[in-house]
Order: C-alpha cells, then sequence, then structure tokens
DNA sequence: GCGTTTTATAACCGTTCTGTTACCGCGTGC
DNA sequence: GCACGCGGTAACAGAACGGTTATAAAACGC
C-alpha cells in the first residue's frame, strides 16, 4: 500500500514517513507541492496526506490537480482555527482532515479509516446478478450479451451503481463519487452521462430496466 | 440524515437549524443539556452538535453522557482560545470542534466530513407502527400496504411529524422545518401540503386517521 | 500535426411539483 | 343575522425536473 506524503517541514514529514513506515505502508515523500504532483503522476499511490500550507504549490493546488486525474482518498493537514481553507479543502474534494498538531496513532487510525472506506467502493463486487462489470478492460456485460466498451466516467457510474446495487444512490452523491466535488448545480453532467450509459447497457433505453430513475432523488441498478 | 443541536443561544440555534435543514437535514433542537440528553435518548439522532456553554447540564456532561450510550459524531461549538475546555472535551470523546464565530458553510463542510468519516451512508428506513418511511427511495409504506412515492416537501413534512409521532406539531415549526423561513402568515402552503400528503397515505382523504389536524395549533401523526 | 472519442454546455419538450388564488363549510363572537 | 377566522378542496400557472437532441470544447490516439 503505497501512501504520498506532502509537507515542507522536514521533522513533521519524518515523523509521519517513520511511523507509517512502522505500520508497513510504503511512503513516498514530497517537501514541496509541485514534486508532489510530480510523484503522484509517476506513482499512483492508494493515498495522499498534502499539508495546506506548502511552498510552491499550495495544498489547495496539489488537490485539485490529483483531483482532475483521480479519485484518491486525500487527506488534509491544516492548522487549527484556519477554517476557510479547511472548508475550501473539503470543497475541492479532500476525503479528511486532520489538525496540527496531531499525534502520530491519531493519524494512523484515520489513514486505515479512508482506506477502508476506498477500498469498499474499489472491492466491490464486480457481477452482480445480470451486471458483470470488468474494471481494468472498462466493459461490462449485461447477461449473456458480449460486452460493451465504457468510458471513465460511465464506468465510475456504473461502479457506483454496482456497489449499492438495489438501492438508489443520491444525485449529489452520485456527482461527488464520480467527479470529484462539483457543485450539485451540475445535474446537466449526470443527466448526460445516465443517457450515455443507458444507451450501452439498456436493451430499449427509452425504457430503462436495469438503471431506473428514483424521481426527485437519484437512480438506483436493478440487478438481481 | 437526524441532526440533534443543543446550544442555548436561540438565534444560532435557529440559523444552524435554518442551514442544516436547507441542507436536507432532518434537526432537533434542544436550548438545554437536560433537553439534549432527553431527546438524544429519544431520537437516535445521527450526529450531535453541542455548544459547551448551556445553563442546566453544560456541553461536557451531555457530551459524556451520550458516550456511555453511544458512539454517535459529537461536533463541540467552542469559543475560541478556551484551550482547556477543547482538550477536555475530545478527551471526553467529541470527535471533531468548531471555533465561533464560524460560517453555516464551514459547519456544513464540517458536519459532512464527520459523516463521511463516521462511515455513516447506513439508510435505514425509518418505521415507527404502522409508517414505514424510506429515505432513500423517498416513499412510505402505510402497513402492508404499497410503497407511495413522495415528493421532497412531502417527506420532509412526513419525516418531521415522524420524528414527534403522537405529539402535535405546531403549524409555524413546520413551516420554518419543511421550507426554511417562510412568515407565518404563509399558512396555505402547509393546508396545500397535508392535502396532497393526505391524498397520498390515507385510505379515505377526507376522514383522516394518520394525519390528524390539531385544531388552532398545528398536525400529528397517529401511529402504533 | 490530425481525426476520433469523450466530456461539457445549451436548448427544447413533456411531466411533475409547487405556489397562488379562489371558494366552500363550519364554528365563534359581535 | 353576519362578518370573521380557520381548515379543507379545487383549479391553474410558473418553476423544477428528467429525457432527449444538438453542438462545442477537451482529451486521446496516432
Amino acid at each position: 500500500m503505497k501512501i504520498l506524503i506532502a509537507d515542507d517541514d522536514r521533522d513533521l514529514l519524518n515523523l509521519i514517513a517513520f511511523a507509517l513506515t512502522q505500520a508497513g505502508y510504503l511512503v513516498l515523500r514530497a517537501p514541496d507541492g509541485p514534486t508532489a504532483i510530480r510523484t503522484f503522476a509517476a506513482e499512483s499511490p492508494d493515498l495522499v496526506v498534502l499539508d495546506i500550507n506548502m511552498p510552491g504549490a499550495s495544498g489547495f493546488q496539489v488537490c485539485e490537480a490529483i483531483r482532475l486525474k483521480s479519485r484518491v482518498p486525500i487527506m488534509m493537514l491544516t492548522v487549527r482555527g484556519e477554517e476557510e481553507d479547511l472548508v475550501r479543502a473539503l470543497e475541492l474534494g479532500a476525503d479528511d482532515y486532520l489538525n496540527k498538531p496531531f499525534s502520530p496513532r491519531t493519524l494512523l487510525a484515520r489513514i486505515k479509516a479512508l482506506l477502508r472506506r476506498a477500498g469498499g467502493e474499489a472491492g466491490a463486487p464486480l457481477a452482480v446478478g445480470r451486471v458483470a462489470l470488468d474494471v481494468d478492460e472498462h466493459t461490462v456485460r449485461i447477461s449473456d450479451a458480449a460486452p460493451v466498451r465504457l468510458t471513465k466516467l460511465e464506468l465510475r457510474l456504473l461502479q457506483m451503481l454496482l456497489a449499492n446495487a438495489g438501492r438508489t444512490v443520491n444525485s449529489d452523491r452520485l456527482l461527488v463519487q464520480v467527479w470529484g466535488h462539483r457543485n450539485s448545480g451540475d445535474r446537466q453532467l449526470l443527466k448526460q452521462l445516465v443517457h450515455r450509459l443507458r444507451q450501452k447497457i439498456e436493451a430499449d433505453p427509452a425504457n430503462p430496466v436495469l438503471l431506473q430513475t428514483a424521481a426527485g432523488s437519484g437512480y438506483k441498478l436493478i440487478v438481481e
């Protein structure tokens, strides 16, 4: 399990790196924002810990840059009292935050919780009922039909619905899960994506059977 | 998602309640500690916001009392600079804190993060007596009848009534909880909404059994 | 570089939801 | 009586919502 840590405070960086290494994680270090972005691109870590206050690119910029490419769990390190910063980070798509100073034990517990949550999403059963999703190949197979290729966003949407198969998933939640942050006013994107996905997976896209609308709340995937 | 707020500052309480209601949460209010503890026991909210400085039992005592029973996420409201208080609150098991003054946007972001961290995407149907409300699906089931779809406002109204099942809920309070603010002269909205809801959940809408009128004050939901 | 695919934005349409106005019936009190 | 307040009902218009189509912008492959 690879974890990228970005912080300009060398002492803190060492402390965190030591604690995480002890806990069995592979740690990648970045002393500033640009390095963090570069390392992220090169190494694709499973989780990122970002200090908000850094020279070069701030934690915000790094967070934003990463979110353009990936939904990897991001934990922000903040200074107590900087409420505005924190809010901005969460809105940019950070998953959790930790106020300095913190104990390594706390950090570890929170990191584990984040990984568990992310793992739950990614490790969702790939085949539920009639729907078999191949994440590596970017394809789905419905019943015994030929596999259909999906785009990145279609795949993500279907993954989310599949992880909650049978239950309605709220539109806002889908927006966050698929795109990252996005203000909830952006329903048009979801509308479009659902439409395109239906064209691919529904026998009769005009009368969806699998991907049903839950008026007023969201969408759900009917399997069985 | 139910959130309990305990604060003796009535203005602040209203502000927070308004912001959270707008965001789609069901808000329970407590003007003092004892009420908070009682409401917590009765309602089992999904998250608790506690002001540290309150008459009766202080936020500490409430926090302690809740922690004896539950691991529900608790957010403390503190006055900046009172480090001692803060430390004590965190030691008593509070999960997060917010310095006053804060913006509703900040509070909302932190609450969302806290709920996310708690993994609180449970989505269990809320059932009292003959009425089973599924907030995710936007449906109610009465006794063993087929589930009925509800609109956003109908759902909110029923949520409020269900949270106070058996007791009369004041019209003004319903107006605030369902719509946000609204001048209290706007009873027609409530009249209409009640009417529409009755059409959906009552066997004989003209002679309501479940959703009864409390003349001069408000409405109540009869369950059992 | 170029052409193709994918994603974002905008516009239109029918349906549903919500807010508004109006009217009815009923009890209360002048 | 009759005006008034209150709750219930009906009808309608504007807003919001979801589906669809078209088109522009961005990303991708080569």
